[in-house]
DNA sequence: TAATGTTTAATTGTATACAACCAAATTTAT
DNA sequence: ATAAATTTGGTTGTATACAATTAAACATTA
């Protein structure tokens, strides 16, 4: 008997045999991997996130980011008063209902989408991994995800 | 022609057909479901994963936690730290090179084993997939992980 | 062996994450 | 209409992450 499904109780405690680990080590070194391509922009990662939101919805409120990156206010807040800052995105009540806040973007926000459109590809050519791969593996962890929400 | 593959350029920075996204997602709410268990023991999860580790190998040095966890030392020191004040492990200068601080386990940290021996099979429960779907899944993720490094 | 280079942690500063709590606006129930 | 409940963001406090820098210990080499 050679298994290698682990055995003894301990075995399940140990690293290589967790589904967490690799979950965990492999979205940071991705994030990593956007890293030299988002510094170009000055950007960060779930900065990227939130722009590829609204370079397609043009606005959201909070509640809807937050929704859509399962990000609540405390970790949406400070960073679209930091987007703020550099101008890519406005915030302002809704008069429909002053408790939500409408993030939008900017000219300056809306111009970043030209610069940003090669990010994809680039990042895709850093893995060596075809796009049956790549889809199978998005499928999986789509499936995952919905598990856990 | 109604692919479901992205096609305009736009497409490509759009979330849903991005990997990193779920990856990302499905990361953070991985490590939310080990909340409620974990917070019976007061671990917060990457310090489950130096336990997991150090349960395993009884002692190992900052920069060997390091390289295991892909975590630099401006993470682990301060969370070893807290882990020291919380008379989980033991921190000490290698005495055969200064350079390295030996993380050891105290008996309350090897004592904590048995009541996290548990947490595995528990989570596992909150996931609605086989062993073989996890298998797969973990076999991918460990294979991107291993570009990524 | 003295100067140079390398390794290892620690420190500093910025940016997430997220639980817990709070306040204002809106909705619901009476 | 008005008290109670809900929704929505914001705030606070703690704990990661990580780039960049520093300092001490060790190794190498001229």
């Amino acid at each position: 008997m050679h298994s290698t499904e682990p055995t003894a109780e301990t075995d399940f405690l140990k690293l290589e045999n967790q589904l967490c680990f690799p979950l965990y080590a492999a979205s940071r070194m991705l994030t990593k991997a956007y890293q030299p391509l988002l510094l170009a922009l000055d950007l960060t990662y779930p900065q990227y996130l939130v722009f590829m939101l609204l370079w397609e919805h043009e606005q959201l409120t909070v509640k809807e980011l937050g929704e859509k990156l399962l990000l609540d206010s405390g970790t949406l807040t400070p960073l679209l008063k930091r987007m703020e800052q550099k101008q890519w995105v406005s915030r302002r009540r809704d008069p429909e209902d002053e408790r939500s806040v409408i993030i939008g973007l900017t000219p300056t926000g809306r111009a970043l989408q030209a610069q940003a459109c090669r990010i994809p590809e680039q990042l895709l050519g850093k893995l060596a991994m075809s796009p049956a791969e790549i889809s199978a593996l998005r499928t999986q962890l789509t499936h995952l995800l919905a598990q856990l929400t």
